[in-house]
DNA sequence: TTGTAAGCGTTATCAT
DNA sequence: ATGATAACGCTTACAA
């Protein structure tokens, strides 16, 4: 059955004998319409090969039913899992996802930004490029009350939410389990500080360290972008130090940056955890594959995606406020493995 | 400037003392229109905080400017590399994303597609289900001549085009290697045999035995989800045989697979490669993180996604025309590494 | 180079 | 419970 005209509503309404309005009600199910015509009119609708057309319907309606997604990039672990989340979400509520990526790139973001405001989106979802400043490409949303959620990379506005982990106290917990495995001479490999994921978690690890009385010596806390090449290159410097100047423990801010050390380390013949111990964040499937696996910290980007979603569909169908709300912060689970293990005594393991 | 009216193109033309047909010329930058006025429009929107309306521009135009892309699911590293690929291209192109995931059920599949196409997308990137055998939800595509690209997981047919890679070259090429590595008891992890990409390495492995005139002993081939837990469950299968009728390589068709059940062999002692070689399939991350670091199939998923949304939109444009081309292979590169290394002797090695 | 006017397919408002 | 009619904001023949 190729169609080649559009169906209408009005073809309907001249099939059915009845006006387009009362199609416009039947086929949404309103209730205001007569139960028979109402299947009347969804079966003419399948018979006739209808489609209903979303462009005429938000130009009316002024709604779009669409969710814009900005997001550092796509291909990250961390965010497409949130991104099913939010799918998960947003298709059984009737929403659409429109996604796009700064590639870390505060300009690339304003763009679309600007882009989702244009496509009219309903609600935004919004995890920070790692350079962005301020909040000023997001004020034409606040103006117009379009509802803004941030996630994971998030920043502080009051008209808006975020969604995050507890990454203070996350960090915290990682940093004491290590000392409570010994170790004193703890390091952190940690990322760009303007974004609340990693100033958070060197607070945490600060202060655990402050707690147990235990010096950060210069250099032991690093900054870089976390990647492959960032882990190894912190593996040749903790290499390039004197033994005894060299740390017992690592913390690193995500898994990639901590496996890759961890490899550069073994292959030099450091003994993980006996000499140099070891933590990441994530729980990237990676850290299941390094010997010893890697303990880490469960990071659910599904239930974040999730969350922010449902929140924000919630807020749109007035069931909540959101602008009540300041942030939503979700559990965060310390997985212990091998890779921190010294005591033997200590037989917390995962699951 | 907190407006809370929306201007419209009347607005604009009112406030210029033009038509609202000049300024929405003017605001898309056509040559008829006085490079004067055309500043003039401009300037004038900014001013105002004009933001053109895309439904109503949709509607009339008949036009989304909107790509649908139909996935599995949207966390698998594969995916999200697709993703970013294709958002890099349509963005610089003006298109939007649409995402969906059909959790490889046919049925979510069924109802992703019938919402594309009531959001009037201009046009589809898919890959399939698991467990997709009929195409008759994409119909209504063919039907109105609404281009589909199918990627990665693919199904011929006429009114569209695939992009892939040479699974079974490369699938041949892997075994290949293996042989060349002296083994000649090779087993094969894959996958389900309705899509493409597993039944195409399959043929792959099975012609390069042949053409070696090996043999595939009995359960030598095992299908499964290629998941960890599959792969483990292969390294309890290989256990349980008796030490000399145990495969001495593994080709996996994906990485996953391999590597847990290497890891699950390597816990019982086996060495790799010297008792059982390894190959994977797609690169992934842990492919570099298992030791010995594995053998695989580079898979750009980026370069799928880019090739496939380039393809459609070029089509869009009218610049190439899709319908003449069956399928678009892409190149996929055997990547050598320690977990095939038999042969000192054999110095071909990674980068 | 600019203007006029019709129409895209819905939904909202007001009647009936 | 149903109908008539007017928007929604833009694009595009066609006219000037």
């Amino acid at each position: 059955m190729a169609e080649d005209k559009e169906v209408t509503i009005y073809d309907i309404a001249k099939h059915l004998n009845l006006s387009a309005a009362t199609v416009s009600r039947g086929l949404k199910g309103s209730s205001l319409i007569n139960k028979n015509t109402r299947k009347k009119i969804q079966d003419a609708a399948k018979a006739l090969g209808y489609r209903s057309n979303t462009f005429a319907s938000n130009l009316r309606s002024k709604q779009s039913l669409t969710l814009g997604v900005l997001t550092p990039r796509l291909n990250s672990h961390f965010v497409s899992a949130a991104l099913a989340g939010m799918e998960d979400v947003a298709s059984k509520e009737g929403y659409r996802l429109i996604i796009s990526q700064s590639l870390e790139e505060v300009e690339k973001e304003k763009l679309n930004a600007q882009n989702m405001f244009n496509n009219r989106v309903d609600g935004l979802l919004v995890s920070l490029a790692a350079n962005t400043e301020s909040l000023e490409h997001f004020e034409p949303f606040f103006n117009r009350r379009i509802p803004v959620v941030f996630f994971d990379r998030v920043a502080n506005h009051p008209d808006s939410i975020s969604v995050v982990i507890d990454n203070y106290t996350a960090a915290y917990n990682v940093t004491k389990h290590l000392i409570e495995q010994g170790c004193t001479r703890i390091m952190h490999l940690g990322g760009n500080l303007l974004r609340n994921v990693y100033s958070d978690r060197l607070r945490g690890f600060k202060d655990a360290l402050k707690e147990h009385d235990l010096p950060l010596p210069a250099k032991f806390h690093q900054v870089s972008n976390l990647s492959s090449e960032a882990g190894t290159q912190a593996a040749e410097w903790i290499l390039s130090l004197p033994p005894d100047k060299r740390p017992d423990a690592v913390f690193s801010a995500n898994d990639t940056a901590a496996v890759f050390c961890m490899l550069r380390l073994k292959a030099a013949g450091i003994k993980i955890p006996e000499q140099i111990a070891f933590a990441g964040f994530n729980n990237d499937p990676i850290s299941l594959v390094i010997e010893p696996n890697l303990t880490t910290v469960d990071y659910s980007g599904y239930n974040i995606g999730q969350t922010a979603a449902k929140n924000l569909i919630n807020h749109l169908k007035g069931v909540i406020d959101i602008f009540m709300t300041d942030a939503i912060s979700l559990r965060a689970e310390l997985i212990v493995r091998a890779s921190s293990m010294r005591k033997t005594s200590d037989v917390r393991r995962e699951k």
